[in-house]
DNA sequence: ACTTCTTTGAGACTCAATCTCAATAGGGAA
DNA sequence: TTCCCTATTGAGATTGAGTCTCAAAGAAGT
Protein backbone atom coordinates (compact mmCIF):
# COMPACT_ATOMS: atom_id res chain seq x y z
CA UNK A 1 0.00 0.00 0.00
CA UNK A 2 1.47 3.59 -0.89
CA UNK A 3 0.14 5.17 1.62
CA UNK A 4 2.64 3.71 4.12
CA UNK A 5 5.54 4.25 1.91
CA UNK A 6 4.22 7.86 1.56
CA UNK A 7 3.97 8.24 5.38
CA UNK A 8 7.31 7.28 6.18
CA UNK A 9 9.00 9.07 3.69
CA UNK A 10 7.77 12.39 5.15
CA UNK A 11 8.26 10.86 8.53
CA UNK A 12 11.67 10.27 7.87
CA UNK A 13 12.34 13.58 6.59
CA UNK A 14 11.07 15.11 9.09
CA UNK A 15 13.30 13.16 11.65
CA UNK A 16 9.97 11.46 13.22
CA UNK A 17 9.53 8.05 14.03
CA UNK A 18 7.46 5.44 11.90
CA UNK A 19 4.81 4.33 14.70
CA UNK A 20 1.47 2.54 14.44
CA UNK A 21 -0.35 5.09 15.94
CA UNK A 22 0.86 7.51 12.84
CA UNK A 23 -0.38 5.13 10.26
CA UNK A 24 -3.55 4.83 12.03
CA UNK A 25 -4.61 8.35 11.76
CA UNK A 26 -3.26 8.76 8.24
CA UNK A 27 -5.44 5.59 7.31
CA UNK A 28 -8.52 6.63 8.94
CA UNK A 29 -8.39 10.39 7.14
CA UNK A 30 -7.55 8.30 3.98
CA UNK A 31 -10.47 6.10 4.25
CA UNK A 32 -12.71 8.50 4.65
CA UNK A 33 -14.10 11.40 2.19
CA UNK A 34 -16.62 12.86 4.78
CA UNK A 35 -14.23 15.68 5.83
CA UNK A 36 -13.52 14.03 9.40
CA UNK A 37 -12.60 16.54 12.73
CA UNK A 38 -10.39 15.05 15.24
CA UNK A 39 -12.79 14.10 17.62
CA UNK A 40 -14.37 11.71 14.76
CA UNK A 41 -10.74 10.20 13.94
CA UNK A 42 -10.39 9.39 17.37
CA UNK A 43 -13.94 7.69 17.73
CA UNK A 44 -13.52 5.84 14.47
CA UNK A 45 -10.24 4.45 15.68
CA UNK A 46 -11.44 3.64 19.22
CA UNK A 47 -14.34 1.66 17.95
CA UNK A 48 -11.94 -0.11 15.45
CA UNK A 49 -10.17 -1.22 18.91
CA UNK A 50 -7.02 0.49 18.11
CA UNK A 51 -5.51 2.42 20.82
CA UNK A 52 -4.57 6.09 20.29
CA UNK A 53 -4.95 8.93 22.43
CA UNK A 54 -6.38 12.14 21.63
CA UNK A 55 -3.22 14.38 21.70
CA UNK A 56 -1.71 11.30 19.33
CA UNK A 57 -4.90 12.35 17.06
CA UNK A 58 -4.08 16.17 17.15
CA UNK A 59 0.02 15.85 17.17
CA UNK A 60 0.04 13.47 14.16
CA UNK A 61 -2.40 15.56 12.08
CA UNK A 62 -0.16 18.70 12.61
CA UNK A 63 3.02 16.60 10.71
CA UNK A 64 0.12 15.65 8.27
CA UNK A 65 -0.61 18.79 7.61
CA UNK A 66 2.56 20.89 7.84
CA UNK A 67 3.77 17.98 5.04
CA UNK A 68 0.72 18.65 2.77
CA UNK A 69 -0.70 15.31 3.04
CA UNK A 70 -3.91 16.36 4.72
CA UNK A 71 -5.79 19.58 4.21
CA UNK A 72 -7.09 21.65 7.54
CA UNK A 73 -10.87 22.79 6.69
CA UNK A 74 -12.22 25.83 9.14
CA UNK A 75 -15.72 25.66 8.34
CA UNK A 76 -16.55 28.55 10.87
CA UNK A 77 -18.27 25.91 13.16
CA UNK A 78 -15.50 25.54 16.02
CA UNK A 79 -13.47 22.57 14.70
CA UNK A 80 -11.12 21.89 11.94
CA UNK A 81 -12.49 19.39 9.55
CA UNK A 82 -9.41 17.47 7.88
CA UNK A 83 -8.95 15.86 4.13
CA UNK A 84 -6.21 13.72 2.63
CA UNK A 85 -4.76 15.49 -0.11
CA UNK A 86 -2.19 12.75 -1.80
CA UNK A 87 -3.77 11.85 -5.09
CA UNK A 88 -6.69 14.40 -4.98
CA UNK A 89 -7.17 17.15 -7.26
CA UNK A 90 -7.21 21.22 -5.53
CA UNK A 91 -10.70 22.01 -4.94
CA UNK A 92 -12.63 24.70 -2.76
CA UNK A 93 -16.17 24.14 -0.71
CA UNK A 94 -19.84 24.65 -0.74
CA UNK A 95 -21.20 24.13 2.30
CA UNK A 96 -25.36 23.98 3.41
CA UNK A 97 -25.67 26.24 5.95
CA UNK A 98 -28.59 24.09 7.39
CA UNK A 99 -27.73 20.26 6.27
CA UNK A 100 -24.13 20.81 6.36
CA UNK A 101 -23.40 18.90 2.98
CA UNK A 102 -19.98 19.89 1.54
CA UNK A 103 -19.66 20.13 -2.06
CA UNK A 104 -16.19 20.63 -4.33
CA UNK A 105 -15.44 23.00 -6.26
CA UNK A 106 -12.67 24.01 -9.05
CA UNK A 107 -13.05 26.68 -11.01
CA UNK A 108 -9.71 27.94 -13.51
CA UNK A 109 -10.83 31.41 -13.98
CA UNK A 110 -11.19 31.98 -10.08
CA UNK A 111 -7.97 30.50 -9.24
CA UNK A 112 -5.85 32.40 -11.88
CA UNK A 113 -7.48 35.70 -10.96
CA UNK A 114 -6.78 35.56 -7.06
CA UNK A 115 -2.66 35.11 -8.06
CA UNK A 116 -2.66 37.49 -10.55
CA UNK A 117 -5.29 40.09 -7.55
CA UNK A 118 -2.45 38.81 -4.99
CA UNK A 119 0.42 39.67 -7.57
CA UNK A 120 -1.02 43.17 -8.51
CA UNK A 121 -1.16 43.40 -4.31
CA UNK A 122 2.33 42.62 -4.16
CA UNK A 123 1.75 39.29 -2.24
CA UNK A 124 2.70 35.84 -3.10
CA UNK A 125 -0.09 33.46 -2.00
CA UNK A 126 0.67 30.51 -0.42
CA UNK A 127 -2.49 29.27 0.31
CA UNK A 128 -6.18 30.20 -0.24
CA UNK A 129 -9.50 29.83 1.17
CA UNK A 130 -12.65 29.97 -1.11
CA UNK A 131 -16.04 28.75 0.51
CA UNK A 132 -19.53 29.38 -0.32
CA UNK A 133 -22.03 28.96 2.50
CA UNK A 134 -25.83 28.65 1.55
CA UNK A 135 -28.66 26.42 1.02
CA UNK A 136 -29.34 23.31 -0.69
CA UNK A 137 -31.80 22.09 -2.60
CA UNK A 138 -31.50 18.66 -1.64
CA UNK A 139 -34.66 16.70 -1.02
CA UNK A 140 -33.63 15.77 2.30
CA UNK A 141 -32.62 19.33 3.81
CA UNK A 142 -34.61 20.54 6.39
CA UNK A 143 -34.19 23.36 4.22
CA UNK A 144 -37.41 21.72 2.68
CA UNK B 1 -24.25 60.99 14.15
CA UNK B 2 -26.14 58.68 11.59
CA UNK B 3 -24.28 55.75 13.98
CA UNK B 4 -26.67 56.50 16.27
CA UNK B 5 -29.70 55.98 14.90
CA UNK B 6 -28.35 52.86 12.92
CA UNK B 7 -28.12 51.16 16.03
CA UNK B 8 -31.48 52.39 17.67
CA UNK B 9 -33.33 51.42 14.50
CA UNK B 10 -31.72 47.64 14.96
CA UNK B 11 -32.34 46.93 18.14
CA UNK B 12 -36.04 48.35 18.06
CA UNK B 13 -36.74 45.71 15.08
CA UNK B 14 -34.96 43.08 17.77
CA UNK B 15 -37.33 44.51 20.40
CA UNK B 16 -33.78 45.10 22.50
CA UNK B 17 -32.81 48.09 24.25
CA UNK B 18 -30.76 50.42 23.36
CA UNK B 19 -28.14 51.16 25.89
CA UNK B 20 -24.78 52.96 26.69
CA UNK B 21 -22.76 49.87 26.46
CA UNK B 22 -24.40 48.57 22.95
CA UNK B 23 -23.10 51.96 21.30
CA UNK B 24 -19.75 52.36 22.39
CA UNK B 25 -19.45 48.29 21.59
CA UNK B 26 -20.77 49.53 18.13
CA UNK B 27 -18.71 52.52 18.23
CA UNK B 28 -15.57 51.45 18.66
CA UNK B 29 -15.78 48.72 16.07
CA UNK B 30 -17.16 51.47 13.39
CA UNK B 31 -13.61 53.99 15.13
CA UNK B 32 -11.04 51.43 13.83
CA UNK B 33 -10.26 49.72 10.14
CA UNK B 34 -7.91 47.32 11.74
CA UNK B 35 -10.04 43.78 12.14
CA UNK B 36 -10.23 44.28 15.72
CA UNK B 37 -10.78 40.79 17.81
CA UNK B 38 -12.96 41.10 20.32
CA UNK B 39 -10.39 41.13 23.68
CA UNK B 40 -9.38 44.30 21.51
CA UNK B 41 -12.18 46.20 21.75
CA UNK B 42 -12.74 45.10 25.48
CA UNK B 43 -9.72 46.52 25.73
CA UNK B 44 -9.80 49.57 24.25
CA UNK B 45 -12.96 50.31 25.75
CA UNK B 46 -11.63 49.91 29.25
CA UNK B 47 -8.79 51.75 28.22
CA UNK B 48 -10.71 54.86 27.67
CA UNK B 49 -12.72 54.17 31.12
CA UNK B 50 -15.38 52.96 29.55
CA UNK B 51 -17.19 50.56 31.73
CA UNK B 52 -18.42 47.01 29.88
CA UNK B 53 -17.71 43.64 30.41
CA UNK B 54 -16.53 40.70 27.95
CA UNK B 55 -19.85 39.34 28.54
CA UNK B 56 -21.21 42.40 26.36
CA UNK B 57 -19.00 42.70 24.30
CA UNK B 58 -19.57 39.26 22.94
CA UNK B 59 -23.11 39.36 23.32
CA UNK B 60 -23.69 42.59 21.64
CA UNK B 61 -21.38 41.48 18.46
CA UNK B 62 -23.42 38.99 18.16
CA UNK B 63 -26.42 41.41 17.62
CA UNK B 64 -24.11 43.71 15.52
CA UNK B 65 -23.27 40.40 13.30
CA UNK B 66 -26.95 39.22 13.07
CA UNK B 67 -28.13 42.04 11.38
CA UNK B 68 -25.37 43.05 9.11
CA UNK B 69 -23.55 46.32 10.83
CA UNK B 70 -20.67 44.40 11.37
CA UNK B 71 -18.81 41.23 9.33
CA UNK B 72 -17.00 38.24 11.53
CA UNK B 73 -14.16 37.46 9.79
CA UNK B 74 -12.16 34.28 10.66
CA UNK B 75 -8.23 34.37 9.68
CA UNK B 76 -7.77 31.17 10.82
CA UNK B 77 -5.40 32.44 13.76
CA UNK B 78 -8.26 30.85 16.95
CA UNK B 79 -10.29 34.33 17.49
CA UNK B 80 -12.79 36.02 15.29
CA UNK B 81 -11.94 39.41 13.88
CA UNK B 82 -14.98 42.58 13.28
CA UNK B 83 -15.28 44.82 10.61
CA UNK B 84 -18.08 47.56 10.22
CA UNK B 85 -19.99 46.88 7.12
CA UNK B 86 -22.28 49.88 7.13
CA UNK B 87 -21.18 52.56 3.84
CA UNK B 88 -18.32 50.08 3.19
CA UNK B 89 -18.55 48.15 -0.23
CA UNK B 90 -18.45 44.25 0.08
CA UNK B 91 -14.81 43.11 -0.40
CA UNK B 92 -12.22 40.00 0.82
CA UNK B 93 -9.04 39.98 2.57
CA UNK B 94 -5.33 38.98 1.24
CA UNK B 95 -3.47 38.33 4.67
CA UNK B 96 0.44 38.37 5.05
CA UNK B 97 1.50 35.15 6.95
CA UNK B 98 4.49 36.50 8.26
CA UNK B 99 3.41 39.84 9.03
CA UNK B 100 -0.34 39.99 9.14
CA UNK B 101 -1.22 42.67 7.49
CA UNK B 102 -4.52 42.68 5.60
CA UNK B 103 -5.61 44.38 2.50
CA UNK B 104 -8.79 43.93 0.87
CA UNK B 105 -9.98 43.21 -2.54
CA UNK B 106 -12.63 42.89 -4.68
CA UNK B 107 -13.09 40.98 -7.75
CA UNK B 108 -16.60 41.45 -9.97
CA UNK B 109 -15.63 38.24 -12.13
CA UNK B 110 -15.12 36.58 -9.32
CA UNK B 111 -18.31 37.27 -7.66
CA UNK B 112 -19.91 36.22 -10.23
CA UNK B 113 -18.02 33.16 -11.38
CA UNK B 114 -18.79 32.03 -7.41
CA UNK B 115 -22.46 32.84 -7.35
CA UNK B 116 -22.72 30.86 -10.94
CA UNK B 117 -21.02 27.69 -9.60
CA UNK B 118 -22.91 27.53 -6.28
CA UNK B 119 -26.24 27.80 -8.60
CA UNK B 120 -25.32 24.94 -11.07
CA UNK B 121 -24.82 23.25 -7.77
CA UNK B 122 -27.49 23.66 -6.73
CA UNK B 123 -27.22 26.21 -3.92
CA UNK B 124 -28.06 29.55 -3.54
CA UNK B 125 -25.21 31.21 -1.72
CA UNK B 126 -25.86 33.46 1.78
CA UNK B 127 -22.23 34.47 2.01
CA UNK B 128 -18.93 34.06 1.17
CA UNK B 129 -15.38 33.37 2.79
CA UNK B 130 -12.59 34.11 0.24
CA UNK B 131 -9.13 34.61 1.38
CA UNK B 132 -5.44 34.05 0.17
CA UNK B 133 -2.80 33.70 2.62
CA UNK B 134 0.53 34.66 1.29
CA UNK B 135 3.77 36.54 1.75
CA UNK B 136 4.00 40.22 1.48
CA UNK B 137 7.07 42.26 -0.04
CA UNK B 138 6.54 45.18 2.11
CA UNK B 139 9.54 46.43 3.54
CA UNK B 140 8.85 46.70 7.35
CA UNK B 141 7.44 42.65 7.27
CA UNK B 142 9.72 39.98 8.65
CA UNK B 143 9.66 38.13 5.67
CA UNK B 144 12.41 40.41 4.33
C1' DA C 1 -41.94 57.77 41.22
C1' DC C 2 -43.53 52.93 40.43
C1' DT C 3 -43.40 48.73 38.17
C1' DT C 4 -41.92 45.49 34.95
C1' DC C 5 -38.91 43.37 32.36
C1' DT C 6 -34.31 43.66 30.04
C1' DT C 7 -29.51 44.20 30.49
C1' DT C 8 -25.29 44.06 32.77
C1' DG C 9 -21.03 42.27 35.13
C1' DA C 10 -18.23 38.93 37.62
C1' DG C 11 -16.96 34.83 37.46
C1' DA C 12 -18.12 29.93 36.52
C1' DC C 13 -18.29 27.02 32.71
C1' DT C 14 -17.60 24.79 27.93
C1' DC C 15 -15.06 22.82 24.40
C1' DA C 16 -11.43 22.30 20.99
C1' DA C 17 -6.85 22.12 21.16
C1' DT C 18 -2.28 22.03 23.50
C1' DC C 19 0.90 20.86 27.07
C1' DT C 20 3.18 17.93 30.79
C1' DC C 21 5.69 14.21 32.23
C1' DA C 22 6.23 9.46 33.52
C1' DA C 23 5.95 5.17 31.09
C1' DT C 24 6.57 2.91 26.62
C1' DA C 25 8.58 1.68 22.39
C1' DG C 26 11.27 2.63 17.78
C1' DG C 27 15.50 1.55 15.75
C1' DG C 28 20.55 1.84 15.28
C1' DA C 29 24.72 -0.35 17.27
C1' DA C 30 27.08 -4.32 18.70
C1' DT D 1 18.96 -10.46 19.75
C1' DT D 2 19.70 -7.53 23.12
C1' DC D 3 21.05 -3.00 24.69
C1' DC D 4 20.70 1.77 24.84
C1' DC D 5 19.29 6.16 23.68
C1' DT D 6 15.92 9.08 22.59
C1' DA D 7 11.37 9.97 20.50
C1' DT D 8 6.64 8.94 21.26
C1' DT D 9 2.63 7.98 23.71
C1' DG D 10 -1.38 8.48 26.92
C1' DA D 11 -3.93 10.38 30.80
C1' DG D 12 -5.10 14.11 32.51
C1' DA D 13 -4.09 19.06 33.46
C1' DT D 14 -4.11 23.40 31.16
C1' DT D 15 -5.19 27.11 27.93
C1' DG D 16 -8.01 30.44 25.71
C1' DA D 17 -11.94 32.06 23.05
C1' DG D 18 -16.40 32.28 23.76
C1' DT D 19 -20.90 31.32 26.44
C1' DC D 20 -23.78 30.97 30.45
C1' DT D 21 -25.69 32.13 35.17
C1' DC D 22 -27.93 34.93 38.27
C1' DA D 23 -28.21 38.75 41.40
C1' DA D 24 -28.00 43.71 40.93
C1' DA D 25 -28.67 47.72 38.00
C1' DG D 26 -31.14 50.19 34.63
C1' DA D 27 -34.45 51.31 30.56
C1' DA D 28 -38.98 52.78 29.57
C1' DG D 29 -43.92 52.88 29.85
C1' DT D 30 -47.65 54.36 33.16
Amino acid sequence: MHNIDTLKQILHKENLRYTQQRQEVWDEICASDKHQDAENIYNSLRKRQINVSRATVYRTIHVLVKNNLVRRLNLDDGRSRFENKIGIEHHDHIVCLNCRKIIEFMDETIEKRQTRIAKEQGFEIVRHVHQLFGRCLDEKCPNK
